[in-house]
RNA sequence: GCCGACGUAGCUCAAUCGGCAGAGCAGCCGCUUUGUAAGUGGCAGGUUAUGGGUUCAAGUCCCAUCGUCGGCUCCA
């Protein structure tokens, strides 16, 4: 739903005043004056709003507020507007610190009651709906009698601070969820426990992909076999593709040196996100949290004309950053990971042509893999912390905005998101619960080419300084294999399913038979297993589906006197028999399909 | 890092008020020879995350550490 859309709706109302009913349940909770409210917005499929508790809220509480709630909706109490002066604002709002300070913000203006920025001049106004008063722009809905009481849930409580900056107080925040009616909430619901059965962490615990270990430490992935020939199959596809579109491939160390880190400013810029220093020989060397400074090393190590260029030099280069510990999540957020990473030097005629030859790579790529879904976002400089001329930055964020217009994507503009040293593209995508991953990036460097003083020969003889381009297309095998899990459900296209098919013989007497056919398909390079267990087939098929293994194939005495094997799909289609040789030619030609995309 | 919740067998979970650590699945050994989502009997499996404390007695209460989850912040 396009986000205009969404706050002219009526859904949107009722979540805003949905909000402002568990803030008078809240507040009603406390003696008098000791819940101190802050805000509380509507927010796609819900609403939050947070507070300053004289203690944390329990399970316990949120019931007592929601019943408390539901008594209120019951009732027809209607949302009255009013506006007011600053001054009397404060008066209504004496005993609440946030929304003081709130009134001041509006006073000055430039500022919405979240402290979002905004063109208007703010009117202040409340809303007030039974005996509770709010700061509040609005709209709300008519009365309390609007909303369905039996549409509301609350959800949970999360810590957050106030006006989202660390060195603020930390509020707690009740989200909840509130709809048209009691249908659309159960189904919403049912749509959460759905994403919930998607998600890596449970699928990667059940399919056996990958693990990890506090003895290990955290954020640092062990990929088992499962896990990793899907990881395998996904580099092999992509390097081949890299090697067919231009790339040559290098390989650099994991370590290097304190003074190769202080030329790439990574020691200034990037310390506190890098694992501390290794002492050998009265010498300091860091894990390497990028790959960059390598690849330009080599590139320094030779003298390079204008004819040399473009390079592009690709490594799955694996590297180690500091993730605070709360930020780590599942594959899709740790410490040690393995970037697809590239690193483009060109001469600025060339970089135009470059920037699309990237992006259209990154599409071909992302689709290879049946993705077809992602945020496309354009970050631009932030004029307080950049480096390069501004006339370059013109020329790279023009580049970048043509080819995703060229590529026909929509995109959203992240004004002043770049990094200090460039513009850049990003791809996401999104998980099972709806959470934002940073896939691909396309990024711009004007700084490291100055740092390490890298040239070119250009045609008139002189000394040129070349473009650099960074660019992941996967970002990282941890976090793409991660959202890949979650896309696909578990259930991966027959190319990267670890098993591709499994042998279900009926009797004993099956099994020469299977092992046989077996082998032909092994030697045809399928993936397959042969359940030879003595029990039942349906206890087999039962297994094979919770593995999501994409061919079972059923072999009893009348496969085995026709010659054929009964193919059954993981979504339960049966098709007809099959001889070994005809199931291998549907198999091989369905492993091809997503290369031809 | 911050706020909160949580941590019991490989997995999913029980264990009343602080009073004998238990089940299903998976595994192993048998029996069963099966026709499209769980055949059946037995065996084995535990320093209740780790370390301390309180108590006659701790999975249960307290403290610390580690880890996980939900958010926030961060994400060159």
């Amino acid at each position: 739903m396009a986000k205009e859309n969404y706050q002219d709706s009526h859904l949107y109302k009722i979540r805003h005043s949905t909000a402002h009913v568990m803030a008078q349940a809240v507040r009603d909770l406390f003696p008098e004056g000791e819940a101190k409210i802050a805000i509380g917005p509507p927010i796609d499929n819900g609403f939050y709003y947070d507070f300053d508790l004289p203690r944390p809220l329990t399970p316990e509480d949120l019931e007592v507020i929601e019943e408390k709630m539901r008594q209120v909706l019951s009732a027809d109490h209607q949302f009255i507007r009013r506006e007011l002066s600053a001054e009397e604002a404060r008066e209504i709002f004496q005993d609440q610190p946030y929304k003081q300070e709130l009134i001041d913000g509006l006073e000055e203006g430039g500022v919405d009651e979240y402290g979002e920025p905004i063109e208007e001049t703010p009117v202040i106004s409340i809303y007030k709906h039974d005996d509770f008063v709010d700061l509040c722009r609005g709209p709300h809905v008519e009365s309390t009698r609007k909303i369905e009481p039996d549409a509301v849930k609350l959800l949970n409580v999360a810590g957050a601070y106030w006006r989202g900056d660390e060195n603020k107080p930390m509020l707690q925040r009740i989200y909840g969820t509130a709809w048209e009616n009691q249908e659309e909430l159960e189904d919403y619901l049912h749509r959460l426990e759905e994403a919930q059965r998607r998600d890596h962490r449970k699928l990667g615990k059940e399919l056996n992909l990958y693990s990890t270990d506090p003895e290990v430490g955290s954020g640092l992935v062990l990929w088992k076999p499962q896990g990793a020939i899907i990881r395998h199959l996904a580099e092999e596809y992509c390097k081949d593709e890299h090697l067919a579109n231009g790339y040559e491939f290098v390989y650099s160390p994991h370590i290097g040196k304190k003074s190769l880190w202080e030329t790439s400013g990574h020691l200034t810029w990037y310390q506190e996100n890098m694992y501390s220093a290794i002492e050998i020989d009265e010498e300091e060397y860091f894990l390497k949290p990028m790959n960059c400074p390598f690849h330009i090393m080599m590139y320094k190590d030779d003298l390079h004309s204008y004819r040399d260029l473009p390079l592009r030099w690709a490594e799955w280069g694996t590297v180690y950053r500091y993730e605070r510990s709360g930020v780590l999540h599942g594959m899709m957020r740790v410490r040690g990971f393995t970037q697809d990473d590239a690193h483009i030097f060109c001469s600025p005629e060339q970089m135009p042509e470059e920037i699309d030859r990237v992006l259209n790579f990154c599409l071909h790529i992302l689709r290879g893999f049946g993705i077809q879904e992602f945020h496309a976002y354009l970050s631009t400089r932030d004029p307080n912390k950049s480096a390069g001329e501004q006339d370059l930055w013109d020329d790279a964020t023009d580049a970048l905005q043509a080819a995703l217009e060229r590529a026909d994507l929509n995109y959203a503009l992240d004004e002043g998101g770049a990094a200090f040293y460039g513009p850049k593209i990003d791809l996401k995508m999104i998980d099972a619960l709806e959470r934002e991953w940073q896939l691909s990036t396309i990024q711009f460097d004007f700084n490291l080419p100055e740092r390490f003083d890298l040239t070119y020969v250009g045609e008139d003889g002189a000394q040129h300084r070349p473009y650099m381009i960074h660019r992941a297309l996967l970002g990282s095998m941890e976090r793409f294999i991660g959202v890949l899990i979650e896309h696909f459900g578990g259930a991966f296209p027959l190319w990267l399913a670890p098993v591709q098919a499994v042998m279900i013989p009926i009797t004993d007497r099956n099994i020469p038979y299977v092992n046989q056919a077996a082998q032909r398909l092994r030697e045809a390079g399928i993936r397959v297993e042969v359940d030879d267990r003595s029990d039942r087939m349906g206890a087999k098929i039962r297994d094979a589906e919770k593995q999501k293994i994409p061919y079972m194939l059923v072999v009893g005495d009348r496969e085995e006197e026709a010659g054929t094997l009964a193919p059954r799909l993981r979504s339960g289609e049966q098709l007809d028999p099959l001889s070994v040789e005809d199931l291998l030619t549907r198999m091989q030609k369905e492993i091809l399909e997503h290369q031809q995309i």
